[in-house]
DNA sequence: ATCAAGTCTGAAACTTGTTCTAGATTAGCG
DNA sequence: CGCTAATCTAGAACAAGTTTCAGACTTGAT
């Protein structure tokens, strides 16, 4: 285990300290908007629904989550930590980075295929966000670098490469929206996928690495 | 077989031919939907608004569209055609065909940066549509495919080409959303275009490749 | 323990997308 | 022209996200 751990996102910034009530309330939230979701996707979580069946009122459920996308990017962050500490524990075994990166990918979207309806309401809210929900959003998107520099298995990537990065975010996002809609089949996600994944070694073999500031 | 399957998109495909007055109707439809997203995006086109404003019932407007997304994507798809038309009397200058695409985007970029309001509401109707909605939404990717071949210059892409035009796509789309949601500066969505239009040089082995030194 | 400030509850109200209904208008046809 | 089916209109009604409010309950500091 790393020791001391950085990264303490940032995320909880201005947020004063829960009582263990409130993470507890907190937490019977996002259990009941992800169960919803994993039902019947974005539309069957609805707000009194999600209140009354994590016992908390209608009033409340906003104080915590001021709206329904704040919600499921919420339950997004929450799926997404899960899913990097599951990853992590078995390591991709390709040989470049690229097949690490798309290996981890799929890998992820066959996690996501496992349960439809909530990766649904999930991508949907997160596409759908506004500026309100930016901060959390940029989370999310944060989460999803780590994931996969973790994969490409580097510590200290050039801006080329996080160039690539963004580019694989942006296509793995986009590629979702397209299978949960069902204008494109897992087949045709896994093409994109390692598609776009080959701009990685263009930033490999390069002999000049520029110092990152 | 196709003779020369040129346009005629199949949109239209079962479709009764409409009276003038109703297509004077649709016309209207589709203008107040524009106007009202340029002035206050997504949340502005109101149905209501819309009806009143294009002199027709709220029932009526459901006939012709079935949702607020409906709408928007027909709306999208409006502005594309007309984008389309606007790309081709000036194609791009560039000298290799990632280039071009490049510069085509940015072009498109720049032109939706000029009533972002307007593109928002588009994009984020396309992003949020649901399965009822893919054939429009299937149409707008053919546009947007149409445009990139168009700037490749090329006629019958092979199917790495076709890969690459994909994730060319998805990061448009993604690098559009990041932008609108003000988590991406233009810079970035710049640098983003670019970096996802070099997959095209990887698909012409046989093209000159620049050197840049 | 007590009090003030902050939080939670339950319920009603408001907003906007969507559906429904009954009657008026229009289009196509013999 | 007159008939019939389809379309259009005005408006009410419904659904779900969001806001509001009065009163009950916690919490933290004294």
């Amino acid at each position: 285990m790393p020791v001391e751990a950085k990264v303490d996102i940032g995320a909880r910034s201005a947020t004063p300290p829960l009582t263990e009530r409130q993470e507890a309330r907190r937490r019977r939230i996002l259990h009941a908007s992800a169960q919803l979701a994993s039902r019947g996707g974005f539309d069957a979580v609805q707000m009194r629904e999600v209140a009354e069946s994590s016992q908390v009122a209608l009033g409340t459920l906003y104080r915590y989550f001021p709206s329904k996308v704040h919600l499921l990017v919420a339950t997004m962050q929450d799926q997404l930590e899960h899913m990097h500490g599951t990853l992590r524990k078995k390591p991709p075994a390709g040989e470049t980075a690229s097949e690490r990166v798309a290996e981890t990918l799929m890998r992820a979207f066959r996690a996501l295929q496992r349960e439809p309806h909530l990766a649904d309401a999930m991508v949907r809210a997160l596409t759908f966000a506004d500026r309100s929900v930016s901060p959390e959003v940029d989370q999310v998107s944060r989460q999803t670098t780590a994931i996969i520099l973790d994969a490409m298995g580097l510590t200290d990537p050039t801006s080329a490469q996080l160039s690539a990065v963004r580019v694989i975010e942006h296509t793995w996002h986009s590629a979702l929206i397209t299978w949960l809609s069902g204008r494109a089949s897992i087949a045709q996600v896994k093409i994109d996928i390692e598609t776009v994944c080959r701009l990685i070694d263009l930033t490999e073999p390069d002999a000049k690495q520029e110092r990152k500031k």
